[in-house]
DNA sequence: TGACGTACATAGGGGGACTATATATATTGG
DNA sequence: CCAATATATATAGTCCCCCTATGTACGTCA
């Protein structure tokens, strides 16, 4: 339960000895096999015509309205890209553009119908294209696959904590 | 998100049904996992001045020298696109490209020192950003993921099979 | 009220990726 | 053997993405 950064100290009270070696080639691996997944199914999971950052967009509206500069963060570019990103959505009509009431410079950017389509069929895409990647694999590695769920999720919630901290 | 009912221990020998309900969840979980990890970890393991495409040709040169074509199905780009981006790579001396004797069509790309070293550094960046990710995880999660390094891997080995045949 | 800070937009430029087409080199049928 | 075709790569032209630097409109505070 250690939060300091890169600390390899020893992990007490675990069965297994999950320091550097260990841990080393098992960033090396990992590294890998995602990189190689990343550019394998980047083109295969998003649907012609749609951007990886007009889909992180979109993905980051489903929760509710975001204002530009917030949209900007979530996604990992700068605020300009992402007002170009803003208004090349607004006249795809994937999203709307409000005005708070209470401070009038901020845009209140929101999916509309359209969009939250383009999401279903972003999201119907990746499963697509995921499920024919799994279809060859054996049933130990879907169960292994599966239990290893939760631990990706959690590397990436790590990074957003450290973004935005 | 929990996910108990796909866990390990229905699968002794057991015909456990990987079709149409879990294998629909795990491919849908599991790609919103793969489309977070390369949004999130796109910028951190990428050194600045190296794009996705440069390290992927790097990558696909480590095994020996190719000619453009090939670099371009294996990297899933265009070949125009793979021509230029050789040329980008010759300009910065990461890559050389010989004429092949038997055929004067063909240019051989192939790494330089240079660009071997670009490897090291691309590989070591990696591996700095997903150990920084993987530095808060409880050893189980760390288990899990060691386990479903094979069952990644063989995601993608599928996929290329498929794109080639 | 005027100076400063914040939220977003605009301007300008570089690079990546595509389609269509050109060029140079094999290969092949008559 | 030569013209037609096929193959390997390069060039041209265009569009989109993303950046830095800067501008503009609005809020905040002394």
């Amino acid at each position: 339960m250690n939060h300091g950064p890169m600390d390899l100290r020893r992990l007490d009270g675990q069965p297994l000895n999950w320091q550097s070696p260990e841990r080393l080639r098992l960033a090396d691996e990992l590294g890998a096999a995602i990189v190689e997944l990343s550019m394998r199914l980047r083109r295969a999971i998003l649907p012609p015509g749609i951007s990886l950052t007009q889909a992180g967009t979109l993905l980051a509206l489903r929760d509710g309205p975001q204002r530009v500069t917030g949209l900007a963060d979530a996604v990992q570019v700068t605020q300009p890209t992402m007002s170009a990103l803003v208004m090349g959505m607004e006249r795809l009509g994937w999203v709307r553009r409000d005005t708070d009431g209470a401070d009038r410079r901020v845009v209140a950017v929101c999916l509309t119908r359209t969009g939250e389509k383009v999401i279903r069929d972003l999201e119907a895409a990746r499963t697509r294209a995921l499920l024919a990647g799994l279809d060859t694999l054996p049933a130990l590695d879907l169960a292994a696959l599966a239990a290893a769920i939760p631990a990706l999720r959690g590397i990436t919630q790590h990074e957003s904590k450290a973004v935005a901290s």
